[in-house]
RNA sequence: CGCGGGGUGGAGCAGCCAGGCAGCUCGCAAGGCUCAUAACCUUGAGGUCAGCCGUUCAAAUCGGCUCCCCGCAACCA
């Protein structure tokens, strides 16, 4: 399926990479599909893309959720990380490397990393105080403690101020720079509402140095502090380092310097502020370059609640593809909401959607077509003319511009709009030259005619929806007897000058409820 | 005045940054067609754009105030 590269463009896209405490639920999968659909579509406009996500295994929730599943602590993780990945290869997700903080070459990047700043003096030594639950063995602000009314959020049982020394990143020397970057760079932080919210944020509040070492007696899982052997790494200073360890940072530098930086970023808008803050951060005081942009999305929602473990209200992934399909679930996250909002899932959107989109408009206009083409011309279509319709005209020209465009902006949803404003024409045309008049009219040039028009237009859409529903284009292209591998270059009109056809099952059949 | 997001036909949303015919999907009503997955095509009904005040030739869009809903409030990932 990969080609030479022809643009010479090099794009480097992430995901976070995801906590193994728990299995993957929609969320998870939703970020990871929109890095995905980025990742093909560049690499279908001739980039030379590197897509990385993986799994973020340390600290103490990760020891103790492993207790409670009975089993060694790495034995855990790697089962755990292994749903991650095995999902993604389910639902089609080509990475192209899948870090886990527990990989040695990550660790030694880290310890490299905190080497740099210490020998910069940008590490030091103090005492911290804060609100510590011991049963949760959590820490809490005094304003979270004092609204659970002076008991742990958590578990509703007193807390204890504790105090203990440990290593501290000087975050606070970095902030008028962190202003300044953000106010000279205002798309860093995507979308425009997550960019305000960052200003505002930090003109309201004062950075304090983060603290970036946790003691061994009160945390025991994971890399060693490379100053004092007491103490580990605190677990999100470690994880955000993947982004530069997975290419090679502090071993293979020149895997890292074509690499780096990343031009695109992808995260929920739950971990933004860890990720424009504490992130250019590190990089900047590692005197590295910033990624180009960072992009923040919205949550699903669960009717009207936030998805919750505690309130059990999680869809599954694999439970949902069992229903809907691969493809069916990666064109209704993509579709439904415009990235970076937060969407509403419940299941009557999602039937809706699949049905209408995808069975109706999409599915059905190729399995007319199809059928017309066997029933009609025994499935070889060998046309006398190979130009585009008039009524095609219009539409194509404003799916061609606007669908690049779009797409190189993250605007799934409305990229997806130009394609089925295609379609929907496609269908009327169907209806406009009423072929089953042709058909008793024995007019066969004409009927050849109008079917090659569909045809081609049914194989530019499969191209451009190969992002988002890369099995239903390769099925399309294959029911066209065309070849599977494509890419945006074949995307013009009469490419092929016939067709000989195989029709299949129907793409998408409707979901009764 | 802690910060941010939201309130647009019955449902879910887009449009707002850069003011200029209120748009999309579903649902509903009527009609058409028969190649097709009860699909597809056409037409229609339905909105004081949360409220008030202001700026403007012109406001869903800009400014101010009010009400309601939802998140966040950093060493818990």
């Amino acid at each position: 399926m990969d080609k030479t590269p022809t643009s010479g463009i090099k794009f480097y896209i992430t995901t976070p990479i995801y906590y193994v405490n728990a299995s993957p639920h929609i969320g998870h999968a939703y970020t990871t599909i929109i890095a995905d659909a980025v990742a093909r579509f560049k690499r279908f406009k001739g980039d030379e893309v590197f897509f990385l996500t993986g799994t973020d295994e340390h600290g103490e929730k990760i020891k103790k959720a492993a207790l409670a599943a009975g089993k060694n602590t790495q034995d855990f993780v790697d089962e755990v990380s292994l749903n991650f990945s095995r999902l993604w290869e389910k639902i089609g997700v080509r990475y192209d490397y899948f870090i886990r903080t527990t990989d040695a070459s990550h660790r030694q990047a880290v310890q490299k990393a905190i080497k740099i700043l210490a020998d910069k003096g940008d590490i030091y030594k103090s005492t911290y105080h804060s609100l510590y639950c011991v049963p949760c063995e959590a820490f809490w602000t005094d304003t979270q403690v004092k609204d659970a009314g002076n008991l742990c959020p958590d578990c509703k049982r007193p807390v204890e101020t504790i105090e203990e020394e440990n290593y501290f990143f000087k975050l606070s020397q970095y902030e008028p720079w962190l202003k300044q970057y953000l106010k000279d760079n205002p798309g860093f932080v995507r979308p425009k509402i997550r960019h305000n919210e960052v200003m505002g944020f930090l003109d309201n509040n004062k950075l304090q140095d983060l603290c970036i070492s946790r003691p061994k007696t009160r945390v025991g899982w994971g890399i060693d502090f490379p100053l004092d052997n007491n103490y580990i790494v605190y677990v999100w200073f470690d994880a955000l380092l993947n982004y530069i360890s997975a290419l090679g940072f502090g071993g293979d530098e020149k895997k890292f310097k074509k690499w780096w930086p990343a031009d695109i970023q992808f995260m929920a808008k739950d971990i933004l502020r860890h990720h424009a803050i504490f992130w250019p951060i590190m990089l900047k005081a590692l005197d590295l370059p910033m990624p180009k942009a960072i992009f923040a999305h919205g949550w699903w929602k669960i009717g009207e609640e936030k998805i919750s473990k505690s309130k059990g209200n999680i869809v599954n992934p694999l439970d949902l593809i069992k229903d809907i399909g691969v493809d069916g679930m990666r064109y209704f996250l993509l579709r439904e909401v415009t990235l970076g909002l937060d969407g509403n899932y419940n299941w009557t959107a999602v039937v809706n959607r699949v049905n209408s989109d995808l069975a109706n408009d999409l599915g059905n206009l190729v399995y007319r077509t199809l059928n017309m083409a066997e029933k009609y011309e025994q499935g070889k279509v060998n046309p006398s003319h190979t130009g585009i319709p008039g009524i095609f005209k219009e539409i194509f020209e404003s799916m061609q511009t606007k669908y690049i465009a779009l797409m190189d902006d993250y605007d799934f949803s409305a990229a997806l709009e130009s394609i089925f404003a295609f379609t929907s024409v496609m269908n009327k045309y169907v209806e406009d030259t009423k072929p089953w008049n042709l058909a008793k009219e024995k007019k066969e040039e004409e009927i050849r005619n109008f079917l090659y028009a569909l045809l081609e237009g049914i194989r530019i859409i499969a191209i451009y929806l190969a992002p988002v529903i890369p099995q239903t284009a390769a099925s399309i292209m294959r029911q066209l007897g065309l070849p599977e591998t494509f890419d945006f270059r074949d995307a013009v009109w009469a490419k092929y000058k016939s067709y000989s056809i195989k029709k299949e099952a129907p793409l998408f059949p409707r979901i009764e409820t």
